[in-house]
DNA sequence: CTAAGGTCTGTAGTTGATACAGGCTCAAGG
DNA sequence: CCTTGAGCCTGTATCAACTACAGACCTTAG
């Protein structure tokens, strides 16, 4: 793991060290999921290790499906201590539900959706068992 | 079945009929996935056998998760046969890796989820192993 | 010194709906 | 006949979660 301590860097380089869109950064920071970074003389936003943390923190809980405002409550721990940890348990319990919820929905559709596949001639007819299956499921 | 024929009915009772929302109808409508239907001298849009029959299958087409423009697609065969049954078959295909794809990634977030609740003890402490895992994957 | 490329801002577009305001119209009850 | 309430009409706004673009400014390498 690369340590070394950065300050002072720009939004290009915030992007490139944590692999989020350049423009996300600036989304992220309009809805107050990132912190308004200080600036340079010229106005240009000012990043340091802090902000590479944060953010691949945010992008962390993103990759695993939570909200952004899922994420702010998550950020609410981490910020100021308003969350105790078993809110956090909560949250993230009622989310792996949702999860859970989302593959049974998505097992079931691609149960339908193989066997319906599977009956099809896959001719040059313009006429198809997956048009019929959508029509008198 | 009941396949009394309908014809004149407004556009509340086509939602009824298929359990689309009021709205969603005239969406539809906008972006051509559903037809401008035929006007009473009033303007009330009128409605019949033919609307309900399409309105469904565009919904058990959004329910199997294919995108609006694939349903457009499938309608072409619908239509115009503007579409052969292959080619339709090659779409299904497609979009049934996405959803397999879909449910692996899913079914990825479900186990770093559960193991991450797990080892979260639950308590008041403002310390918490969800958000260290979120921090330090 | 110049040219390329990075950054700044505000704003618009994406998907798939859903909601609302303000105005008409229709049907039933009194 | 009149009223009242439901339903319908239109255009427009809102949501999530970004992403992209225009036009201006700044920085840096050659």
């Amino acid at each position: 793991m690369s340590n070394t301590s950065v300050r002072s860097i720009r939004r290009g380089d915030l992007a490139r060290a944590t692999g989020c869109n350049l423009e996300t950064i600036r989304y992220y920071e309009k809805i107050g999921i990132m912190p308004d970074p200080p600036r340079s003389t010229k106005g240009y936003r000012s990043y340091d290790d802090t902000h590479v943390r944060r953010l691949k923190f945010v992008m962390r809980s993103r990759d695993l499906g939570f909200s952004l405002e899922e994420v702010r409550g998550l950020l609410g721990l981490v910020d100021n201590r308003i969350q105790t940890c078993a809110e956090v348990q909560a949250m993230a319990e009622v989310h792996l539900g949702e999860v859970r919820a989302k593959i049974a929905d998505l097992t079931r559709i691609e149960r339908v959706l193989s066997e319906t596949v599977a009956r099809c001639t896959g001719d040059a007819a313009p006429d198809c068992a997956i048009i019929d299956a959508l029509f008198d499921a």
